[in-house]
DNA sequence: GCCGTTTTCGGCCCGACTGTTTTCAGTCG
């Protein structure tokens, strides 16, 4: 499915250079919804594209379907590379600053020849961009603070993005006969949300040997080898542009290989001193992580809470948790269908579930006053529980379907639907979309509103962060995390990897306060359905065990919970 | 550029907020 995604990330940037071209509105909303139909695709477009079945997907026509016919023969878009051209790529970078859309930095691209951050920065100083009409002092100031604030970004991949390629060079390095063992390392392995590079294990009698088979089948060969007395290494950069380093280690100190590959600086830390003062070497050859644990008297630890903050502590004392696992959620509490902003009838969505081992299914489609996702009004929602049953009724026993909506919490914290409609739902996820940057008091006052309110079951992706560098709402932690626990109220973890919200260290508090949880996908399509791992990851990363997620009950239990929230 | 119980052209999801305006364009979700 690699070829879906990238010809999806293709179009989307076809489609914003387009827009700083200034084009057509609607040519441009045509290659975003052809990417969005290519992400959202369940089949790899290489099928369709053999079968000449290119334009039956809806949103490719006979023009795209060109374009993804050219770049699968030859690997070039010539169309892109054209629009490069005339379109300094350098301008994406200034859209990533909030406040400034494709309209603005055209204009400023136009009248002042600002191409980049740099030549930006240098204008906003100077007091250049306030003769444009629609820039003012005030806006001069702000995006100077978003040059700042872009520059300090947390840096790194989505672990949803590194995650698949990581898993993908896995395979194709298990295949090699040199090489006896390949396993994922580093930070994708512990679930971290944002990646700096995949780290992967090898392991053979020789080590060399193994390095140098893996780099001839990843096509680069000449990457230079390191050579250490107990293991050899070596790091390139893949074509997608993530950076990947290799190391490999004899079978006899795989174990101690894995420990000190997977990391953190903190937990190997902590392992180094707990060493020392046994007396021992931190360094010393085991085969399996196992043997190497319990040198030190300790139990194997999990990957994801290895972040030196308490893990070492809980294993001596026999308390490490019993963390939640993907094969445990039984429930999807938070899904969409065409009725709103989904990409999938109930239908379809119903049946992926079922495919992927779900046993309950909550379509949630976004209210009324999230105009750009076609939210529902009251009536619309009631039409939809027809089709709900009808399609409950078709599938059986083998789903349960229940009705939800995701409402949203309004700027004065009140939800969009009135309390007797909420009363008609089997389940209410309570989100915020719009006025994110309210100052603290206020957002925090908003979201507790809708805590408070009897009829809300979840609090969706409660902080509203976009990853990598949307923050998420300044929001009173300790309120929310109080009202959540009083309340009874579950707080997701939105499973998508631009959110992963709450995010682990939320996920740790609101555990040892005995807070529930949800791990949600929020899939707009079926593919979506497959970001449930990452909610998982996360969760273990901030120490949930099984109980303490919803999603994992058996589904009596799950309903008595819906319904004993009801006033 | 896509699409069609409006079929080969003329439409194409909406509404609040913001900073800049003096009546609104652009951004964002």
């Amino acid at each position: 499915m690699a070829d879906n995604l990238t010809l999806a990330a293709l179009f989307k940037r076809i489609a914003l250079l387009l827009e700083l071209k200034g084009e057509n509105p609607y040519k441009i909303r045509a290659y975003r919804r052809a990417a969005e139909a290519l992400a959202a695709l369940e089949t790899p477009v290489t099928d369709l594209w053999a079968t000449q079945r290119l334009t039956d997907i809806p949103g490719i026509g006979d023009a795209i379907a060109k374009k993804i016919d050219e770049y699968l023969r030859t690997g070039r878009l010539t169309f892109l590379e054209r629009l490069e051209e005339e379109v300094p790529p350098s301008l994406v970078e200034v859209t990533q600053l909030p406040g400034l859309g494709p309209k603005k930095v055209r204009r400023l691209w136009q009248a002042l020849g600002i191409t980049d951050l740099n030549s930006l920065e240098s204008a906003a100083r100077e007091g250049r961009l306030r003769a444009l009409s629609g820039f003012g002092v005030k806006s001069e100031a702000r995006i100077l603070e978003a040059i700042q604030a872009y520059r300090a970004r947390p840096r790194g991949f989505l672990l949803g993005d590194a995650r698949p390629v990581a898993l993908r060079l896995l395979a194709i390095l298990r295949d090699l006969p040199q090489i006896a063992r390949a396993e994922l390392a580093g930070s994708i392995r512990r679930g971290k949300a944002l990646v700096g590079d995949i780290d992967l294990l090898l392991t053979s009698p020789v080590p060399e040997q193994a390095l140098q088979a893996a780099l001839k089948a990843l096509q680069q060969p000449e990457t230079p080898l390191t050579t250490h007395p107990t293991y050899a290494e070596a790091a390139l950069t893949l074509p997608e542009g993530l950076p990947l380093h290799l190391s490999a280690a004899p079978p006899n100190r795989f174990g101690t290989a894995w420990v000190l590959s997977t990391g953190s600086a903190a937990h190997l830390n902590d392992l180094q001193q707990l060493a020392a003062a046994r007396g021992q070497d931190p360094e010393a050859p085991f085969a399996t992580e196992r043997e190497y644990y319990a040198a030190l008297n300790l139990p194997w630890i999990p990957p994801e809470i290895r972040q030196g903050n308490g893990e070492i502590e809980a294993a001596q004392h026999g308390r490490l948790p019993a963390l939640v696992t993907a094969e445990a959620i039984q429930a999807e509490l938070h899904s969409h269908s065409t009725w709103s902003d989904g990409r999938a009838s109930i239908r379809a969505m119903a049946e992926a579930a079922l495919a992927r081992g779900l046993r309950v299914l909550a379509i949630t489609d976004h209210s009324q006053s999230l105009g750009v996702a076609h939210g529902l009004t009251p009536e619309r929602l009631r039409a939809q529980r027809e089709e709900i049953r009808q399609v409950q009724a078709a599938l059986g026993g083998q789903i349960l379907l229940l009705q939800g909506a995701e409402v949203e919490i309004l700027a004065d914290g009140s939800l969009d639907y009135p309390d007797e409609v909420l009363a008609e739902l089997d389940i209410v996820v309570a989100s915020l979309h719009t006025s994110l940057r309210q100052p603290r008091e206020r957002i925090t006052q908003r979201l507790l509103k809708a805590i408070r309110n009897p009829h809300v079951h979840i609090i969706g992706h409660p902080s509203g962060r976009l990853l990598p560098h949307r923050a998420g709402a300044d929001l009173d932690w300790e309120a929310v995390l109080t009202a959540a626990a009083e309340n009874g109220v579950a707080l997701e973890i939105n499973a998508h990897p631009r959110r992963l919200d709450l995010d682990a260290s939320l996920v740790r508090q609101a555990v040892a306060r005995g807070i529930l949880l949800a791990i949600n996908t929020d899939a707009h399509s079926p593919a979506d359905f497959d970001h449930r791992i990452y909610g998982v990851l996360t969760g273990r990363r901030g120490w949930a065990t099984a109980d303490d997620i919803i999603n994992t009950w058996p589904p009596a239990r799950l309903q008595t919970w819906l319904q004993s929230r009801r006033p």
